[in-house]
DNA sequence: TTGTGTGGTTGCAATATTAAACCGTATGCC
DNA sequence: GGCATACGGTTTAATATTGCAACCACACAA
């Protein structure tokens, strides 16, 4: 009954939320990417339990999410960082804001806009380019079958 | 202990995953952007028990994601097809999509790309613009407070 | 009218989440 | 140094969710 894994499912998707995909680790990423480090900060912005915290942190660390660094105040704690690849999440999170600022039922109850930090004007929607240039919707793209190179392992379908 | 509900949270990353945050219901809403409709389908493909699809096809289409038609090939059961509301996410889709193909360890068990349609041609990655063009980072980005029209309800921070 | 496929529901065992108590190590303060 | 307190967790026990398998109702076909 354990919770079935995806990781070596062939869907990128899939394998992205493998990864992330349960409630807290998303909101972990987010308030990293706001600044906060600290597990005592993350544990008072998301108010979770603290083992569910430590486990997460643990598995974000182990995945590569995030990293543990010694604590910027001197202080003999540590601290938790995005690593480059935690830090390619940042898209995700701009795609998941956008659509609740697009659908929700009550916008009125969003507290912050994402702005441009020069200018500080609201930035726009994400764009999806062909090569060409084009901009795409869903109904313009397809999947294609990924060409393979040399010997695939394990993929499936 | 009920899992935390997030929907009365202020922040639009929270609010989205609390309408699509679990496990499979993003993965459901990836079959039916592939067009899969019937609940065969989505059982047959994603390999998940079948009272935990009929659970999250309810709340999915409970929260505007999915509706139910009657069935396209005249039989007497229902389909489940996207909204616009659901068809929205397209773009967190395709983010996640794009993580795994930058990131993930082994790029060689993803089975496909996304191709533009007409051409053919792998799609760009999705960018996002400043309102007057400019591709911005992460770093170029601030959350700054939304401005409050009429009364706010239950927005705490 | 018997059989089969589809679309579920029900019951039970396993696992995950939660809150709360506990604990070791650092700091802070005297 | 000595005591109190904050930080960063781990442990425990209750509750909720997940997963599997069995069951069931209806539609459709023969």
């Amino acid at each position: 009954m354990k919770r079935t894994s995806l990781a070596g499912d062939s869907c990128p998707v899939a394998r992205a939320l493998d990864v992330f995909g349960d409630w807290w680790s998303l909101l972990i990423i987010r308030d990293a990417s706001l600044g906060r480090r600290r597990f005592g900060e993350f544990q008072a912005s998301l108010g979770l339990a603290k083992n569910i915290l430590a486990t997460r942190l643990r598995t974000l660390v182990e995945r590569g999410i995030l990293k543990t660094v010694p604590a910027s105040d001197g202080s003999a704690y540590q601290e938790y960082v995005l690593t480059p690849k935690g830090h390619g999440i940042f898209p995700i999170l701009v795609a998941l804001r956008q659509w609740t600022e697009e659908f929700d039922e009550h916008p009125d109850e969003i507290a912050t806009i994402m702005v441009d930090r020069d200018r500080g004007k609201p930035v726009k929607k994400l764009a999806l380019l062909s090569q060409d240039g084009r901009v795409l919707g869903a109904a313009d793209t397809t999947l294609k079958l990924r060409p393979v190179r040399k010997v695939a392992k394990r993929a499936s379908a």
